[in-house]
DNA sequence: AGGCTTGATGAAGATTCGATGAAGGAGCAG
DNA sequence: CTGCTCCTTCATCGAATCTTCATCAAGCCT
């Protein structure tokens, strides 16, 4: 298995996670070197960030796969990026925004190597299922047994990184670098005030949530568990 | 079946794709193979990118039709390149802008296969249909209730890609890019006349749109789903 | 239980966004 | 060269949305 990014800490960090989990992982900094390594030896599976310096991530993922049948799992910054990497049919196997926890993407590579290869996330239907809750990010259509719910923009991206990251607890600020981006500035309660929007809209009783739980002094998070 | 693309990666994507819904496929990287491949061996389907080095795909398309009835489908960057291959009379039996979706491709062949063959370009159907909208991106005609809409240039392509797209939410900068391509500078606010435009054209109102909806914040997307 | 901290929520002003009409200008046909 | 069509920019209006603020409720610790 191959880690690219080059922040090489956060590489080192993910790579980390994945060896105690029993897998053999190397790391790259940047396109060349990931082109490199994956002509080398194959590594059966690639974690790719999209933005790397010189060869981008896209272009390493298309190069790779001219010779190789890998499942690559891209990592993006907004989950706007990953409309746009469907639209362009990049062909990854999977995709994942900043912050993730090390664990979920450890289960997301588990769950990956587990299915048969597909492709269903850059051919239109990339849905995802929370109980009666259905979000399309391709079309940006959320419905909740079947009924369509009005969000804004705003109201969707957060829907949106909470769900792609199933059990994830995310604190406020890394909610607004995820929707807003990183260069944005004001009071992180803003958050809070979205949270409710949606919960509202998806008929969710904060004090006792189906959809998105509070996390006390914490943050959110979506998925299954407690 | 022959995917032809001088982008390995993406000729290989393709035809991924094409074999996982069973086609048997090859692909080739420049003109002069995919014609000695055509003649070796009679594909009963070419895919053909139209940008190709040296010899281009129109050259292609047309040696190609010299000894072969096979179905031909052309991949473009742009709508508006449609024009031209139709003004030219290139030939082929369906055109499809990129980026598309893999499932879209596969969808096009078989319908291709499913018809039977037509002469040509008046008669080779690239048809779709939205509700009473019909759009045949071979003829470039729109028709609305069986009455033709007569749109400009620009009016048809952004529709068209809008409509080759369902569901999927455009950006302003997405469908600059899909209809003006991706060195076009100036305000982007500019597709936002042309939609008006052409929904005028169509009798759409958008307040409460049958056909192109916004998506505030984010862009315009057609196709069904509320 | 009491005090402190954290989160939920309603309201309101500020801001952004989209629809549209109009005008200048480029390109093309005659 | 002239007139026409179409593209593009610009400005404006109205509305949707964002963001801040204030207040109230709930959780946590001692």
């Amino acid at each position: 298995m191959l880690v690219v990014d080059d922040e090489v800490p956060l590489a080192r960090l993910v790579a980390g996670y994945l060896e105690r989990d029993g897998f053999d992982v190397a790391t790259a900094t940047d396109g060349h070197e990931a082109i490199a390594q994956a002509r080398d030896w194959d590594p059966g599976v690639i974690v790719l960030d999209l933005g790397l310096p010189g060869v981008d991530g896209i272009e390493v993922c298309r190069v790779v796969r001219t010779f190789s049948d890998c499942y690559i799992i891209m990592l993006t910054a907004r989950v706007e990026e990953i409309d746009k990497l469907i639209g362009l049919s990049v062909g990854a196997d999977d995709y994942l925004t900043k912050p993730f926890s090390p664990r979920e993407l450890v289960a997301r590579v588990k769950a990956m190597l587990r299915r048969p290869r597909q492709d269903d996330t850059s051919a239109g239907t990339a849905d995802m299922t929370i109980g009666s809750l259905t979000i399309d990010l391709l079309a940006r259509e959320v419905r909740l047994a079947g009924e369509l719910v009005d969000l804004t923009r705003t109201e969707f991206d957060v829907l949106a990184v909470l769900a792609t990251h199933p059990r994830m607890v995310f604190s406020r600020v890394q909610l607004i670098e995820a929707v807003w981006g990183a260069t944005w500035v004001g009071d992180e309660h803003l958050v809070d005030v979205h949270i409710a929007h949606v919960r509202r809209k998806l008929g969710d009783d904060s004090t006792a949530p189906t959809f998105i739980r509070t996390v006390r002094g914490v943050g959110y998070r979506m998925g299954p568990g407690q």
